[in-house]
DNA sequence: CCCGTGATTTAT
DNA sequence: TAAATCACGGGG
């Protein structure tokens, strides 16, 4: 029914991918069933030069090792303790670049995602954050690293090959990177205008 | 506003 | 070896 996204996708700038995500399918087969979600938020993490990026100044360690390889990969990381972020990685192999999905429109699967969300009450408190999301999908570091092109676990399918006319596509500050200093203000989050699953409200 | 929670990173 | 940090989420 739906193509995944091929490798070529990927393989261009993180900010580029980071806009064609939004309105494409995340998809997570657990237990043999799917839990889906339309892709409504991200981030662009732009490598050794971003201060907010975990490959700043060219970190290269053993939680970042996903973001160097080639694009079309996880990378999962755990952070607070508590909680999972779910990366695509982008660019080509040894470019550390990568895109934070932060928020999902809920649409397969939302029985086994109330089930995994104890406090959420409603379908938007599902997948609208990026550690929401991971705990809904079952998403954790042991999928860190997982092809997305090939594998059978996480995947990501195409919905639309247009680009959203720019119109519909809010742009500005990424979350939570205060200490970023100049970094912190870049206009590096892209969600769809209006909609009622992104983390935050416009 | 505040806090939980623990892996990772940075400072000593 | 010790201390600080953290791409968050939930409660008040």
């Amino acid at each position: 029914m739906f193509a995944r996204l091929e490798r070529d996708f990927y393989l261009r700038n993180a900010v580029t991918v980071a806009r064609a995500l939004l309105g494409q399918r995340l998809v997570r087969v657990v237990e043999g069933q799917r839990l889906a979600g339309l892709i409504v938020e991200t981030e662009a993490y732009l490598g050794a030069q971003d201060a907010a990026a975990h490959t700043f100044r060219g970190r290269r360690t053993a939680r970042n090792a996903s973001m160097w390889g080639p694009g079309g990969h996880a990378y999962v990381y755990f952070t607070y303790g508590m909680h999972y972020c779910l990366n695509v990685v982008a660019g080509a192999e040894g470019v550390p670049v990568a895109v934070l999905v932060r928020a999902l429109e809920p649409v397969e699967g939302l029985d086994a995602m109330y089930r995994r969300r104890t406090f959420a009450k409603h379908d938007t408190a599902l997948c609208s954050g990026p550690g929401k999301l991971c705990q809904a999908l079952a998403i954790d570091r042991k999928l860190d690293g997982t092809d997305l092109v090939a594998g059978q676990e996480l995947f990501i399918e195409r919905v639309r090959t247009r680009a959203l006319p720019a119109r519909l596509i809010g742009v500005g500050p990424r979350i939570g990177v205060a200490y970023a200093g100049l970094w912190a203000h870049k206009p590096l989050r892209f969600w769809l205008r209006g909609h009622a699953h992104v983390s935050r409200r416009d």
